[in-house]
DNA sequence: CATTTATTGCGAATAAGTTGCAATAATACA
DNA sequence: TGTATTATTGCAACTTATTCGCAATAAATG
């Protein structure tokens, strides 16, 4: 499965790499430029997650947000930082806070899906 | 609102109370001695979730799981343990693990969804 | 330029969860 | 014990997120 470059591809990632925030597909297509269909959408950010160039999180909405998040260099430490879905700006971040934890033995994690909700500094601020 | 006890809540807080692991509506219907239509059941496991007698999961498949984890005795320390979804078994339980962060400056922390992904210890023996 | 096949768009399907509404039944109280 | 109030239920329809089949399009390769 060689991975071909295109227009879409390109503009999906462009997107994701100049957003603070992790986006929905519905997000993604609302900011796009170009016109471009759902079920592509999904099937772009799903070969990114597949390559490890995107993430995925899954918030408590039960729906799915994509972040590049530049901070983290090793691919193998993206899943394990923390999310923080604000419910007044309605927006997911990625949070430079590691996620710490000691399973009880025999237990083998292979991802961490860690999303804490609330409201964030913005937000907080805005009220006092 | 007054609650009133119903058969339907008794069961299926009784099937709640006996099983291991969080359960999702599915799960409980197919469990259930009695029939009990979808949507009461996800109504019945809202309250108690309103009420705070059980503990409402996302996992990573962006499906809702319920718990009561009686090993949390203290309604506030609910949110704040890890889940652990074994992708062998496909089951989600309650992990005695604090969930413990610190937020930057600002940031108001109300709920934490926290779910580790992989193999449970049953299933780890299992292969080896 | 021709061939191969990854990618796309479209429509339909799937699946989880919610909602409106009328019927039922738990509770309170006369 | 009988009656009124209203929480709860079942049913069907609805919403929303995500996936899938398939035919058409267009990258890559040489
Ligand atoms: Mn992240
Ligand atoms: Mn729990
Ligand atoms: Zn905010
Ligand atoms: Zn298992």
């Amino acid at each position: 499965m060689n991975r071909r470059n295109t227009p879409t591809k390109e503009a999906v990632l462009n997107l994701l790499s100049n957003s603070k925030k992790a986006l929905s597909q519905d997000a993604i297509e609302k900011q796009l430029d170009i016109k471009i269909n759902r079920a592509t959408i999904y099937r772009v950010l799903n070969r990114f997650c597949e390559d490890d160039m995107v993430h995925r999180i899954v918030a408590e909405d039960g729906k799915q947000y994509f972040a590049i998040c530049k901070k983290c260099e090793k691919p193998e430490d993206v899943q394990y930082h923390f999310h923080f879905r604000c419910l007044s700006c309605d927006t997911i971040e990625c949070l430079q806070v590691p996620v710490n934890y000691a399973v009880p033995n025999g237990y083998q994690v292979q991802s961490a899906n860690c999303v804490l909700t609330g409201t964030c500094s913005d937000c907080s601020q805005a009220v006092g």
